[in-house]
DNA sequence: CTTCCATATGAATACATGGTCATATTTATC
DNA sequence: GATAAATATGACCATGTATTCATATGGAAG
């Protein structure tokens, strides 16, 4: 039977939180920042992109160079391609990826640099 | 009773995979890599530091600016903390967090700039 | 020392995701 | 056209993870 419609919370900074929220950045695009980064985060995806980066490679080079299964990486491609991080051309029944762009380079450069820093 | 110990694949460009696995960096430093980027893969965390970039905050400041729960919000933090993302200092009951390094910064802006220019 | 409030944390749940296995598809070669 | 090779894909499974809920912790104030 109590007022349940208070919120609960009461040491809250007005002022404070008015403020950053006016500075924060529209939510959908921080949804779409993330889900970016979210590409990166998986070793596999982050290896395929690093070895691409070097040269353009056919699926099978790919899982040998991994190590990997070619299913797993074929997987990944796809992921990749979906978010328009790689393309491929084909060749025969080959399948050759290379980069998108090089944003992919230069962010995983980036990532490198912060890592080694921090070591 | 076949013999299987030879690789299925058949189509591998041997000297292709040796030339990349030479270039390859390690597979521990790209594993810390891929694990660093997984922390700003999820946009509650990237909401937390985007706010923290801006001002220190105490966590129910944060909650209210993410509008989400104390707990939520206090298991991200941890989060943070053990990536040493984050770091903060006690007042009283209260905890104000802060951003640890520029890193983050620098991180977060290249992604926002990565993502907006793909529109 | 008791109560209140800000925060932390553990358990439980719901959901996403990476890999495997089996199989489909496509192209080249016989 | 039949077979083989390279790749793609769907179903499935195991694992990871973000949130919620309930509760613990620790400082402040009475």
């Amino acid at each position: 039977m109590e007022e349940k419609d208070t919120c609960e919370i009461v040491c809250v900074h007005e002022d404070n939180v008015k403020e950053i929220k006016s500075k924060m950045l529209e939510d959908e695009l921080l949804f779409e920042v993330s889900d970016n980064f979210k590409i990166f985060g998986d070793s596999t995806r982050l290896k395929i992109l690093y070895a691409l980066s070097k040269k353009d490679l056919c699926v099978c080079d790919l899982a040998a160079v991994l190590d990997m299964s070619q299913s797993a990486i074929s997987h990944q491609l796809r992921v990749l391609r979906t978010k328009n991080l790689v393309k491929f051309r084909k060749e025969g029944k080959m399948a050759y990826y290379f980069l998108a762009d090089d944003h992919v380079v230069s962010m995983i450069e980036l990532g490198v640099e912060h890592t080694k820093e921090k070591l």
